[in-house]
DNA sequence: CGGGACTTTGATGTAACTCAAAAATTGTGG
DNA sequence: CCACAATTTTTGAGTTACATCAAAGTCCCG
């Protein structure tokens, strides 16, 4: 279990202060995906009204459960969205990067948030109120059906994540992940995944215990698909993984 | 493995020119939840342009991977939808009965269907244009909300879902199963639970083998939490299935 | 009453979990 | 920068939930 001793952990509102940073090109919400059908001055709007901050690794960005009053643009950084399930462990839905908003499904529907949101790359994040959404869904309708495609788009990926958990190994499940990882992610410079996951988060993507992992990771790399250096893995022969992950497309 | 010798099966378009049936009150759009929103004139629109028909157990709406240019309203019955996964077993995504529309994901993404959708109990259904809800769509953003707002809660019932399949047990999987089947469709005169399902088709919803469906099955009954006549399935001990299932709520 | 589709039961194998403890890595404060 | 604490990773052994295969029994419906 963690215990991350970070001012978000204890204060949100705290942390956003201390870290409030000006709304430089690094916070380019022109780069966000959900808002390439945006006019410009609709983006002008935005960027007025938006709040753009820094995060270190460990940071909480919302918690699974509290309401939240608008939604974040990821413009540098790697976010983990998990749920907490049986006995605190956690399923992690998906890693938000740049050019990804996250928090919109609540503030749409109304509800609290339903995964929590923390940082595992350092990132920079802009936050936009529910009202300055609800203004642009009024007025554009293009922009409505961009978010309603993206919701739609999370739906079938979740869709198809069941049928995976459902019906394949924790092996298959596990290549199929690391091949994902590859293709969400850069490389780094020495062809390592970017992608820094304790052995735990990669169990908590797959669905496994943590030592299933590493036995099979352990597995994967007598078998030369992959290298393993730490925290760093390289893959070596995706054709093998995606085939051991009975990977179609 | 299940060979239903319907028409449905070999040709869609025919299907429907039989059984096409008048635009009665058995087809009444106002009990649509989504389109409680709508206004009377819109309404008036889709009821114009809307195209009912009726169809037997085993009939196929839409098939995983078929171009489909509308969506479908649930007027009466229960459909199935499902997506075909390795050896062509099925995974259940959900049931949808009176009130619910499907098949809307894939006009908005423009993407083919993404899941099959079978009459599992004899249906009334309404098949309404793309181009209608598009107009729709564009002319009034509540009823844009509206439609977030149900791809937002599919998409939170999906990752419940992952949740639930990767941490808990099969036998905790079908406990809950049982109650969201009660909570979700009524109970018949006998007190039994109104959906009528195959033990495959169970398995198909927890993601697990008939046979261990039929031998869970058994013991609940053994322990006197549910009864059993035939698919007949009458739930005896709601809170031993919650506490079971480890249902929070 | 015969045949196809479902359901049930039994026997067996194994993937994957759990618990425990050692080894390695990372982080921290003096 | 080193020593010590705290995580994290790894390995091992034992257990079990669940899948698979095979065969018999039951239910329909024409």
């Amino acid at each position: 279990m963690h215990f991350y001793h970070n001012f978000a952990e204890t204060d949100n509102e705290i942390v956003k202060i201390i870290n409030k940073i000006p709304n430089s090109q690094q916070c380019d919400l022109r780069k966000i995906e959900a808002f390439k059908r945006l006019k410009p001055d609709e983006i002008e709007m935005l960027a007025e009204e938006r709040y753009c901050s820094y995060h270190n690794k460990g940071a909480i960005l919302y918690r699974e459960g509290n309401r939240i009053n608008g939604f974040y643009c990821i413009h540098k950084g790697i976010v983990k969205l998990f749920k907490t399930g049986i006995n605190g462990k956690e399923q992690i839905i998906k890693f938000a990067k740049q050019g990804d908003i996250i928090g919109y499904r609540s503030i749409v529907s109304h509800e609290n948030a339903c995964t929590t949101a923390r940082i595992i790359q350092e990132s920079y994040v802009s936050f936009i109120s529910s009202h300055s959404l609800m203004t642009l869904v009024k007025a554009n309708y293009i922009f409505s059906l961009a978010l309603m495609q993206l919701a739609c788009k999370e739906l079938d990926e979740a869709n198809n994540t069941i049928i995976k958990i459902a019906q394949k190994t924790v092996k298959e499940r596990l290549a199929e992940v690391l091949i994902l990882l590859k293709r969400d992610f850069e490389l780094d410079n020495k062809q390592n995944l970017q992608i820094s996951l304790t052995r735990e988060e990669l169990a908590n993507m797959v669905g496994t215990a943590t030592e299933s992992v590493i036995r099979l990771l352990a597995d994967f790399k007598a078998n030369g698909y992959i290298a393993l250096d730490g925290r760093k893995i390289r893959i070596i022969d995706e054709k093998a993984l995606l085939k051991l992950g009975k990977i179609n497309d």
